[in-house]
DNA sequence: GAGCTTGGGTGCGATATCGCACAGAAGTTG
DNA sequence: CAACTTCTGTGCGATATCGCACCCAAGCTC
């Protein structure tokens, strides 16, 4: 292996969007943090002292319930970021935060959260796009929750993990999966045995390779879907380096803003 | 029946809320609707012209799949408002919203949301934290689909629709009940007859009647609670016309602020 | 009050998932 | 390489929910 560059705060698709006078103000207070696998980024109940934007790595906030069991609500890559509390204006939520797959994010202590939130600039008006496609992603995981199997959660959970890295291996056993669904790990082997019958995906030992990205998004239900397209039209995909100037005017469906 | 009072802007929990001067500038802006019982406030892709705020109705909002079946991913009464999208910076949601009990709402037009959301007063940080709230009851949802019985589902589903009133009496069919929930009517109806022969709810053609609050209470599930528990620690119940000058400074747990 | 519509109750076979028990294969540690 | 741990595969009975069919009762309409 060679060794991996830093990466760099443009990796995290927020902070790219940054015009360069925000970005000339925010970047000196970023602290770059590794994130290890399986890592324990928050726990309900604390507070948050800084947000995170991952640049590499995977999170996923679940909900653990009193009996212990527990069930994934979101999942955050280098399109968002971690700790909408902060700006939002609670203490903290009722969840828990681990990462998923292993790599970096930049933080902003809480001090520099609230000076820009208070400049009502563009990183405020980003992370509240945001926080609505993510609002979008919980409430179709409740859908999901309710109507579709786990053979169809399963494809929706690879491609939501896939679409937050460069490369096509997640470094996850069946049991973790299990976990985050909120299912037995007996029905992820199930599952996941159909997926590589059809040559979709491979895996052994905690390490997935997806094949057939295709075939996992028409096995999937039209719960990913749902969210793929609210999350570009709320935050459209931007080349990094590329800067936009005017959140209000990212080119959505032309509309009055606000 | 008596004639039915003209309801009051404050009787909308956020409204009351904020500071004299605040409302003093906002309420000539109010306009009044009425609600009626299944009307569809919002239809997903439309886009939203108005934030609503209700004082007696409430309204479901529901994620429609392809195949027609529905999930009720959110409630909204007095205790919040319709619309987040038009702060948060989309157009609209994917979603449904119906009126699930009759009344009324006051709403405020698009360009008043706007120029209240740059002067970044006291409203926008109200809003904020109802929408974390709202995400926190949507990833509840979620939660309870992947673990919990109808039964409890049901009781939940109770509550929620009791908090939101002033009375004891629901209108609904156990079809909508289904609907919202997203299983069977029949489902429903085993469910409503345990807790019937309990004492708990007593109902006939659309009209339920809650006896036993502090029952429905135990039989439903932690759902509710953390709902409900996280909720009160964001926006503190508001014995109506006391104002809050600074709602950073509410009185949650004493913490720094952002 | 005859007929219709709506809301609710019941039964039954099909299915998905669960809980549990156990086995084998792949790594890891000594 | 022996022993152990971790990850995955399999079998089986229990359970919750589903889909469907049908029935009855309450209320509405003419």
């Amino acid at each position: 292996m060679s060794t991996k560059p830093k990466p760099h705060p443009q990796q995290n698709h927020l902070l790219a969007a940054l015009a360069p006078d925000v970005q000339a103000r925010l970047f000196p207070h970023l602290e770059l943090v590794p994130l290890p696998l399986r890592s324990l980024m928050y726990e309900s109940g604390r507070t948050m002292r800084h947000v995170y934007f991952p640049t590499d790595a995977i999170v996923s906030l679940q909900y653990i319930m009193e009996n212990g069991a527990s069930t994934a609500i979101l999942v955050v890559g280098n399109e968002g970021l971690l700790g909408i509390s902060l700006f939002m204006g609670g203490q903290g939520t009722p969840s828990r935060s681990i990462v998923q797959s292993a790599g970096h994010a930049y933080r902003l202590p809480r001090p520099m959260v609230k000076e820009e939130f208070n400049r009502h600039g563009q990183l405020l008006l980003l992370m509240l796009r945001y926080t609505q496609a993510l609002i979008t992603q919980v409430a179709q995981t409740a859908v999901c929750n309710r109507h579709h199997s786990i053979d169809q959660q399963l494809c929706r959970w690879l491609l939501l993990s896939m679409d937050r890295l460069s490369h096509n291996q997640l470094t996850m056993t069946q049991e973790f999966i299990g976990n985050m669904l909120g299912v037995r790990r007996e029905g992820v082997t199930q599952a996941a045995l159909k997926l590589q019958q059809q040559g979709v995906i491979s895996y052994s030992r905690g390490l997935i390779k997806v094949l057939d990205r295709d075939k996992l998004e028409t096995l999937s239900c039209e719960c990913y879907g749902v969210v793929k397209k609210e999350t570009e039209l709320l935050l459209p995909y931007l080349p990094q380096r590329q800067v936009i100037t005017n959140v209000a005017a990212i080119p959505v469906v032309k509309l009055p803003t606000v």
